[in-house]
DNA sequence: CTTATATATTGACGTTGTCAATATAGAAGC
DNA sequence: GCTTCTATATTGACAACGTCAATATATAAG
């Protein structure tokens, strides 16, 4: 019988590679940030870890499916950053340090976040347990929004999202200059937290 | 001779085509806006035309040169728009002009705008001209918003792109639910603009 | 031990971008 | 007229890609 102490695993993850599953999920995160996503082959990343180019079929049915568990991935390590940044204090204060960690997150692992919130996935509505980790990412930020003094609509839930996005997407395609383009970013989120509170500085 | 055997009967009737440039961005452009930037392939666009999978790399050294060319035009037909846009008369309408253009032009040629504003050419500052007309395009709005009444700086700037860039964007890759999208990015364009302006409404 | 099943491999097919060599058409020079 | 030159188009090939089918193997179950 199996062991007791392992609720679930009726699939036996200890095989011959030991854990292929988890492998191929950290060879594809490492192959995506470091080589660019136009480098992120299914064979690249069997090669990577040293099984033959079908073996990922075993665990994931297409790449697309091995790419949206990695964004799947990447939001619940996103949503963790998210609920930090929410936890402080001064409604102001809480409001940017969701932008920065939201710009931040995606400075630092570009490549990802464009598989999260771009177009890599064609279809990511067919992987359920993906939208339910990016719709729990976006509570934060929306709960920051509704605790504003001035009670904002959706509308308003569009713009502040749309704004840290674009920034993002702006920084991390770089369109945005070489340089200044962090401290820049800064100021913008900067300027817009001061916007949505009607005051500036 | 050749005539005995004539192995395959050419789709058309000279061996010149006469204006194949012309004729594979075109059918470039329509291939990208239609069966989506993934089935965009070097040799459907040949194929597409009539010619042999290598007849386009006497006018493009390579597929990226030939998007980035498409990419050109877009920006080159966007401006157009911008600029029309931009001949509204009063500031505050002017900019709600652009934002709408802006994101109009996004929502009717998705395809054609991520090229242009993401990240499908790779290396988009090797092509000169592409950068011009890209540099071009983003004038309209720049010019408006230095007319504020209360001129900013260039944090207003970056800030008003993104947030225009943000919402096209997740509009155009599906982050903003199905029917309500149009609607709900309309009032945050406004709520935006009324927010630049600092009156409400 | 035998069997069953989950996992991994080999080999193949059609596709892609791109290169090298070759063929053709139309213009330029005689 | 003919020859040659050059721009353009074609064929054939190569490696890499995603994915399928058939096969092999190592562990779990009986």
């Amino acid at each position: 019988m199996k062991t007791s102490k392992r609720p679930r695993a009726p699939l036996r993850q200890s095989y011959h590679h030991g854990d292929l599953r988890a492998a191929l999920l950290a060879a594809a995160a490492r192959l995506l940030e470091k080589e660019g996503a136009e480098a992120v082959s299914f064979r690249a990343i069997a090669r990577e870890v040293g099984v033959s180019q079908t073996a990922p079929y075993n665990h994931f049915e297409s790449k697309e499916h091995l790419l949206a568990t990695v964004a799947e991935d990447g939001f619940r390590s996103f949503v963790v950053l998210q609920r930090a940044a929410a936890r402080t204090r001064l409604p102001r204060r809480r409001l940017q340090a969701l932008g920065r960690a939201y710009v931040g997150f995606a400075s630092a692992h570009p490549q990802l976040y464009r598989l999260m919130f771009g177009v890599g996935l064609a279809d990511w509505k067919r992987y359920p347990s993906l939208v339910e980790a990016a719709l729990e990412s976006c509570i934060p930020v929306q709960q920051a929004l509704a605790d504003l003094p001035s009670g904002e609509d959706g509308s308003c839930w569009v713009a502040t999202w749309a704004m840290v996005h674009g920034l993002a997407s702006l920084l991390i395609d770089g369109k945005l200059g070489p340089s200044d383009a962090d401290r820049l970013a800064d100021r913008a989120v900067g300027w817009y937290a001061a916007l949505l509170f009607g005051d500036d500085r």
